[in-house]
DNA sequence: ATGAAAGCGCTAACAA
DNA sequence: TTGTTAGCGCTTTCAT
């Protein structure tokens, strides 16, 4: 209804409104509104100008100050898979955090992996002149690059493509493959099994790597028995329960939170305890599950957020230019070690 | 570089551009590009304009057109928790999904409760012209109306503010109830317990109507020893076991998979098997856990996708106007009845 | 059937 | 210190 019609849809104050009321000019109002340095307003303009704003209640108009610019606040976020993953989230939270800081707002597009849906998404970024295009995936892989990508300034996040001349932030699974390894030999373990991924992808090998390079660092040698393959999934790991068990470990790293989970059903019907009997280490600290198992689990962090921060850092150029930059994993210490 | 120069950071191509290449006014560009019905265009004005248009990479700047236009094609959805659950990741979706198809795009602001931030989102979304937001929660719940939301359309998604004259779409909790007792009912059980959560909340009180109902229906006697509480987390799941089994219930329904997981651990302990034993409904169908228990769990969805959507429906008028809207909650067969 | 021109709300020289 | 003015890219009467 009616009253104090505070901006609502019954026409904008804009800023001829506000100079009118204060007595001054557009171009002074602009200038105090955006605090110009180098603009000497008078003590009692400026006021006037102030008093005005609040009265009437002006608010800005954004789009028309980037029209008038020419340069947008706007960067774009594309993602795969918001709606399925919490990784989605967090990587969006973090681009959020880090644009705001740097007055942008993101534009967000969840495209559910859909090839048209995401030239819909890039299309309409680009016709509202974003700065960039924050280009990412819910788990770390290679992918080809959409043609219009080239059409702006883009850093693929949590994914690569090798000569697409796309900077990359990517999540640095060798270090965090011997974090967790770590963590197991800190615990005193010599045995240590490998519950890897039957999918080849960067988490595959780069996890691997990083399990071999923690044993040689502690002078064990590599034993090839010990690390097997199994489903990313609850069920894989479950299933891999018995081969495990068979290959004499003490203390198992699992590829990701999911197996974990699995195995700890698998450890239970053997009747062994966790860590008393096996000590089991996972992957991505997904929250739902590592925190709340029994016993809670202890696991590496996939770093999504700083994923989504340092993505917008390199965007905007305030990251030293590399082609990949690879962000740490960090270890989350529970009881399962 | 060979004159492809598209549209990239040089100078992009305008409206202007195109009209002199195509040799006509930039009205007549503004015409065929908007494809604008009652504009007699010369069949070959309109192909000359259409042939400069791809020729020079012609993209139309939204910034400008809205701004001459007036009103905006922007929603804007605040979420609190955008990085904690799948949850708000689905109302994103269903929204944008919605929006797009109405030709909005969304923007997005994930403020993780913090009513500093949720402040400044919706200053932002404000400055940027949005035709109206969703303010959305992670759970269904009461919620106190920031004041910015009154200064546009605004309608509330997956929470409610009982006299704040704004609309809500909220899940149907007590349907949702009905609909999981059901599924323990057509099992054959009689003797069904019901593991409520502590939290006071729509869902708790809407559950365990549908519970009653529902047995009602069935002409079974409701039961107070049959209605437990417990922490809705595993936790609280594996904490209740003993009481559920002390009751002599033959089946479960679970205030959400989460508390369904541990109660899992818990029967598991007893020597119990799913469902042969017992069986166990959850609710909230968080596909990590529900779809991969062993056996994978019989649940009712949350339906977060459609809440997102309707929410857009009811911002644009294009849903008939009631105060809340309540969105069904489906039942996902599994294995565990 | 097509074009000229006046805005949309704001910024940025440049004057005054 | 402050005001004038010319755009920014596009839409939209209103002429022609």
């Amino acid at each position: 209804m009616n009253g104090t019609d505070h901006g609502r849809q019954g026409h904008a104050v804009t800023m001829r409104d506000v100079a009118k009321a204060a007595g001054v000019s557009v171009a002074t109002v602009s200038h105090v509104v955006n605090n110009k340095s180098g603009a000497r307003i008078g003590e009692d303009a400026r006021r006037r100008v102030q008093e005005a704003v609040v009265e009437l209640g002006y608010r800005p108009n954004a789009l028309a100050k980037t029209l008038s610019q020419g340069s947008s606040r706007f960067i774009g976020l594309v993602a795969d898979a918001i709606a399925t993953t919490p990784f989605a989230g967090q990587i969006i939270h973090g681009a959020q955090d880090e644009a705001w800081k740097h007055g942008y707002v993101l534009l967000v597009a969840n495209t559910e992996g859909n090839p048209a849906v995401e030239n819909d998404a890039v299309t309409m970024m680009l016709e509202h002149q974003v700065r960039g295009i924050l280009y990412s995936t819910w788990y770390h892989r290679e992918i080809v690059v959409p043609e219009t990508l080239h059409q702006t300034d883009t850093v693929l996040v949590n994914c690569f493509a090798d000569d697409s001349g796309l900077p990359a932030v990517v999540p640095d699974e060798q270090q965090g493959g011997r974090t967790a390894t770590e963590e197991l030999l800190a615990a005193g373990h010599r045995r240590i099994a490998f519950l890897n991924t039957t999918t080849p992808s960067p988490a595959q090998t780069g996890r691997l790597a990083g399990y071999r390079a923690a044993l040689e660092a502690a002078g064990i040698a590599f034993d090839e028995h010990l690390v097997q393959l199994a489903e990313p999934a609850q069920e894989g790991g479950y299933d891999a329960t018995a081969q495990v068990l068979a290959c004499g470990a003490t203390g198992v790293f699992c590829h990701n939170d999911r197996v974990a989970m699995g195995l700890y059903d698998g450890l239970r019907e053997h009747g062994l305890r966790i860590p008393e009997d096996v000590a089991v280490v996972g992957f991505d600290n997904q929250d739902v599950i590592a925190a709340h198992l029994r016993p809670p689990l202890s696991t590496v962090a996939l770093p999504h957020y700083e994923l989504g921060a340092a993505g917008v850092r390199v965007l905007l150029g305030l990251e030293p230019p590399v082609d990949v930059l690879r962000i740490a994993c960090p270890a989350i210490r529970r009881q399962s070690v």
